[in-house]
DNA sequence: CCTATAGCCTGGACGC
DNA sequence: TGCGTCCAGGCTATAG
């Protein structure tokens, strides 16, 4: 489900009710999700007060009181939310007639303001996963992961050093997290057409042999980064099952102008074309064979 | 080193 | 209505 802004969506909808709230129960409904939960979880979550409500690329990053930090993974079709009105029910999300089936986790906060308050971890599909790491313990996930595409880092002299010699298509690239960090196959699409880059293009082609960008590489920075800040702004993009921590949808989705408009007019302005898809290591892809190459 | 593929899991959409 | 098939926002392990 989420990408970059689904997650920062996330982060933005919890951080008031989150931070500076003391955790003061944790049930865990089932073992695993993805992975295992770590060996005592809930205990080393229990008593810690809630510091900050971080993001890097699509990992939420919950610092806690005692310096640990509480690493969560939404996966496909994860969601967090708060219930601070009715604390005896478990969801108004991802519940059937069964009950809770696919509410994994709760957690029971006190807020010195907003007084006691319950986080919920829902995900049928349990791609999601958790994490916990104490003090300057070495982090196996955040530790390979590429810059942020929202920082500094990223501009064409970059993408011209990360394309270098690459000979997978420029697509395939752009979702390796150890290039950029925090693209899925949504923003990928998007920013692929906004810039007038084919997806299959291969990577090198945008780069000189010494990693230098050529011109057709030039827009996409600025693509990526206005694709992602326009998804911000709008709450994300609500395909399937997307709730921010509120339960609302967000409604990037409308603003599309390649992804899963397949069939459809290209919507740059004279371009007349017609948006195909193809699939790319198990991925669709979706881009204007005519203003794309 | 790099690249490509299968697999994890459930539910919704679609065709018959 | 029911059943089978395909597809889905991410990431990892493994094979080549």
């Amino acid at each position: 489900m989420p990408e970059l802004p689904e997650v920062e969506t996330v982060r933005r909808g919890l951080a008031p009710f989150l931070e500076g709230a003391r955790i003061e129960n944790v049930t865990l409904y089932r073992p695993d999700l993805r992975f295992p939960f770590p060996e005592g979880f809930a205990d080393a979550l229990i008593g810690r007060t809630v510091v900050t409500v971080g993001r890097r690329a699509k990992y939420l990053l919950f610092g806690l009181s005692d310096g640990a930090l509480w690493l969560a993974h939404l996966g496909m079709t994860g969601a967090f939310w708060v219930d601070d009105t009715a604390l005896d029910e478990p969801s108004r999300l991802f519940k059937n007639e069964a009950g809770v089936k696919h509410v994994h986790f709760a957690a029971r906060l006190a807020h010195p303001e907003r007084g006691t308050i319950t986080l919920y971890y829902g995900d049928p599909r349990r791609f999601g996963f958790m994490a916990h790491f104490g003090p300057d313990a070495p982090n196996p996930y955040l530790d390979i992961l590429g810059p942020e595409p929202l920082g500094n880092t990223l501009n064409a002299d970059f993408l011209g050093q990360a394309f270098m010699g690459r000979k997978s298509p420029v697509k395939s690239v752009l979702l390796d997290q150890r290039v950029i960090a925090g693209l899925g196959n949504i923003y990928v699409c998007e920013a692929l057409h906004v810039a007038g880059i084919a997806p299959a293009r291969i990577a090198r082609t945008l780069a000189t042999k010494t990693g230098r960008p050529r011109p057709a590489l030039l827009a996409l920075p600025g693509a990526i980064r206005m694709v992602l800040d326009s998804a911000i702004a709008a709450g994300g993009s609500t395909l399937r099952d997307f709730r921010n921590a509120d339960g609302q949808p967000g409604y990037f989705q409308h603003s599309f102008l390649v992804y899963d408009r397949e069939g459809q007019t290209c919507l740059k302005p004279a371009c007349g074309g017609a948006i195909s898809r193809i699939v790319q290591s198990g991925r669709s892809s979706f881009f204007c064979p005519v203003c794309q190459r």
